[in-house]
DNA sequence: CCATAAGGTAAGCCTTGACTTACGGATCAT
DNA sequence: ATGATCCGTAAGTCAAGGCTTACCTTATGG
């Protein structure tokens, strides 16, 4: 279960805040950056941590970047903590049945 | 939805190893520390940061610390998780459907 | 062909934080 | 009481990385 996980890539409020958003639909880097706090280089830097870790993917129209979520990324986040929760779980119980050392 | 979820907190790799460690049940510093590549001062900081989260709770047993997951953490990171796969996969179904801008 | 719009990239600043060593405070055994 | 064990905390070091400004490339429109 200590696999490759893409946590750290979305640690950063800031990049967590824009992987949220591209959650509600895909957006160009513009529309993104004009709703955060933070300049547009720094929304691109973002995208491109997320991009390299699989949790977005990047389609040209023009001379704008549509930006959106890569399903399946989101999809292993769900199974890693679903499993998180088994494991959790399993070993809360066999804490109060089997309690030998 | 971009609520106080703890991910900064387990961002860390080292930090997530030690979570990833009380999952499969509580421990002792120092039997953390001895199967990580980390000094125990390193583990301990990590389990204060943990414990400022939320993520783990103490308990005293002579000298020694025990630290346990705190489940109730682990399910609200599944609940995220959840929900937002539930929004990426609306979003997606929406896009396909109604293609109005 | 030129101007404009959109966005990636480079360089640099500066804070954050992960880690180490050194130390201090509790608790148990003798 | 004394030594030993277990662990938290302080102080300091050092690399990582988030952000900004400046610049360059690419694509559309006149």
């Amino acid at each position: 279960m200590t696999y490759g996980i893409k946590l750290e890539a979305l640690a950063p409020p800031t990049r967590r805040a824009i992987f949220e958003r591209l959650a509600a639909g895909p957006s160009s880097v513009g529309a993104l950056a004009a709703m955060m706090p933070v300049s547009r280089p720094a929304v691109s830097q973002h995208l491109k941590a997320l991009k390299d870790a699989g949790l977005v993917s990047e389609t040209r129209d023009g001379t704008a970047r549509i930006y959106r979520i890569e399903p399946q990324a989101v999809a292993e986040l769900r199974d890693y903590f679903d499993r998180f929760w088994d494991v959790a779980l399993d070993a809360y119980k066999r804490s109060l049945e089997g309690g030998d050392a």
